[in-house]
DNA sequence: CTCCTGGACTTAAAGGTTTTCGGAAACGTA
DNA sequence: TACGTTTCCGAAAACCTTTAAGTCCAGGAG
């Protein structure tokens, strides 16, 4: 560990001028002397001066940082608001202070508190899920935007999937390819995403005069889930011809029980699962067609919002960014795979 | 979004008091009558004082935060890494900045320099595997602590999972359940998690006696690898009767295959995994007995040592932590599944 | 010669908090 | 009354940087 930080003092006693000039020189301004500015800028060098942070943002009243309140979804987004950050700035030029409420209240309130009296210049607010949530912006002095789980007040700026959508765009897919006997399986009820990407799997039914084939089935978010709704439906509706499931967990567990029970994906079953979580989309048999969020321009937007929302350019609402199907084995049409 | 900041000004002029008679008040220090350590607190409370860290920071040296510096296993790690710092001091004290290098070593010398210059008390190094890694502590005015990937110089602090000693305890309850012909399959040599791993199942096979059963098999980490691996192991030693695998995406990639094949896990054959990734290792049937290798406590240890360190106390070399064997149903005892 | 201009640099204040030290009042003792 | 002690409070410095305002000087214009 070196000794003891070198402070603009320093610089401007080994250079031989004042601090302000010391100042202007290593923040490029007018008013100083080229002879000058190289002189400093060589004694900050020797030193290896570094600007305190803190002391430039007590003064600035910007400190070049925003929290991330999240409650554990910190992979999916925190990498995302980052990336976003950093393309909005010059890398290292934004900071991201990182906090997780684990989805208690009083620990977020005292993660808010925290992070205001650090000063941040503003606060992305992560959701758990895609249940609005409410809201932490009352009174704020700073812009908040909300990602993935949105605000329950209109009035604030939240950025959230586009699950009805995409979920049509599944199904409309499953359509072109000229099945006309599709299912749904998906997760619980009480998940708004279940309860979207389920309107959007009969809005595209409806729209092309097609009939949903069995009914909905909800159950949880995972493999063994798919397997079981899957041993179920080929019991109940053995004349399927493709189905939309709510999540890659479930899609996998259903391929997996498709193929054991003789049914070949795609060519008597085409499914379409929900997430793009590669380790199980890229790795199942088939590979997975599915939904992807894009979580990741998701978090980047909303990045990008808050620097705007900083600058006083806000745009309040709830905003539904589109999300992408990608096209993997288990929906390609006959003749391909 | 709120007025304007209170400062303690604003309380001090509310209460009718000076500044440092607030301030003392405000931190329960002595030198002040309980009536007016009471007007205090209310205003305080009327105006929600915040105190700047800003502020404060400068003055102490000490920020209360530390950097998070990471090549993207931020939800591995970020998470225990918070949560070992709220244990270490009460919640919502101490903060953490994240920077994500994404593996470039010039944006890792940049997030370095950002850190610095936010004065952070202190610095956890993460690594995106076991490989050691360059040190960064040189010359680095705060202390640093290295998780997962140690650093090269013996002299730092690194915390690393104990693949050797955990890969040992898994074949050795292989050879508890009776299990003698043993193979194992794993990923990429140029890991030194693989290079670990199987150098414990080497070691605990010679000490109980047994001969490996087949040769290593080095692949990728991914379940397409274990299903073939599982297809030419089946074939070339149709009698093993326990299989270790590097990872559960492995594991789950061999007992799947294994399954196709007419074998029964774990009647016929016992399988270990490693890492305890729960949407593989609980989804596959049987579900997974797996290495875990305590991340959490990891990263908890690893938040504790830096503040230890920071408070003078060092302990420098690499510190092996204990991994856990998760007993599940693919290497149930007969009789007992 | 004086006056002015503009460049190069310095002084000082500001930002919010903590802390040291000194001061004042109240009270007890001789 | 004179003096010492305790209790409570305030003034001011310190932390480090930026910036507005001020100083000084050389040189050009009149």
């Amino acid at each position: 560990m070196a000794s003891k930080r070198a402070t603009i003092n320093d610089v401007a006693s080994l250079a031989g001028v004042s601090i302000a000039t010391a100042s202007k020189a290593l923040n490029g301004r007018q008013d100083v002397r080229a002879a000058t500015r190289e002189r400093v800028l060589a004694a900050a060098a020797e030193l290896s001066f570094q600007p305190n942070a803190l002391a430039r943002g007590l003064l600035s009243g910007q400190t070049r940082t925003v929290g991330l309140l999240t409650s554990d979804s910190v992979g999916r987004f925190g990498i995302p608001v980052l990336l976003g950050a950093e393309d909005a700035f010059g890398a290292g030029e934004m900071a991201v202070l990182l906090c997780d409420a684990r989805g208690d209240a009083i620990r977020e309130q005292h993660h808010l508190r925290a992070l205001l009296s650090r000063r941040v210049d503003g606060l992305i607010v992560v959701g758990e899920s895609t249940n609005p949530r409410p809201s932490v912006s009352k009174d704020l002095p700073v812009p908040v935007v909300y990602a993935y789980g949105p605000s329950e007040d209109p009035g604030d700026v939240s950025f959230v999937p586009d699950d009805v959508g995409a979920a049509a765009m599944a199904v409309n897919h499953l359509l072109a390819l000229g099945r006309r006997r599709i299912a749904h399986i998906t997760g619980p009820t009480h998940y708004k995403a279940a309860r979207d990407r389920e309107e959007g799997f009969r809005r595209a039914l409806e729209e092309a005069g097609a009939e949903q084939t069995g009914q909905t089935m909800s159950g949880v978010w995972s493999q063994r889930w798919g397997r079981h709704a899957a041993e179920m439906l080929l019991m109940a509706e053995p004349e399927i011809d493709a189905v939309f499931c709510g999540s890659d967990q479930i899609a996998a567990g259903f391929v997996e029980a498709a193929r054991e029970r003789g049914r070949r994906v795609p060519d008597d079953i085409a499914v379409v699962g929900y997430d793009n979580w590669e380790v199980l989309s890229t790795e199942t048999r088939p590979a997975l067609t599915t939904v992807d969020m894009n979580l990741e321009l998701l978090g980047r937007t909303a990045a990008q919002h808050l620097f705007a929302a900083i600058d006083g350019k806000a745009t309040p609402g709830v905003h539904k960014m589109p999300c992408q199907l990608v096209i993997r084995d288990s929906t390609s049409p006959p003749g391909i795979s």
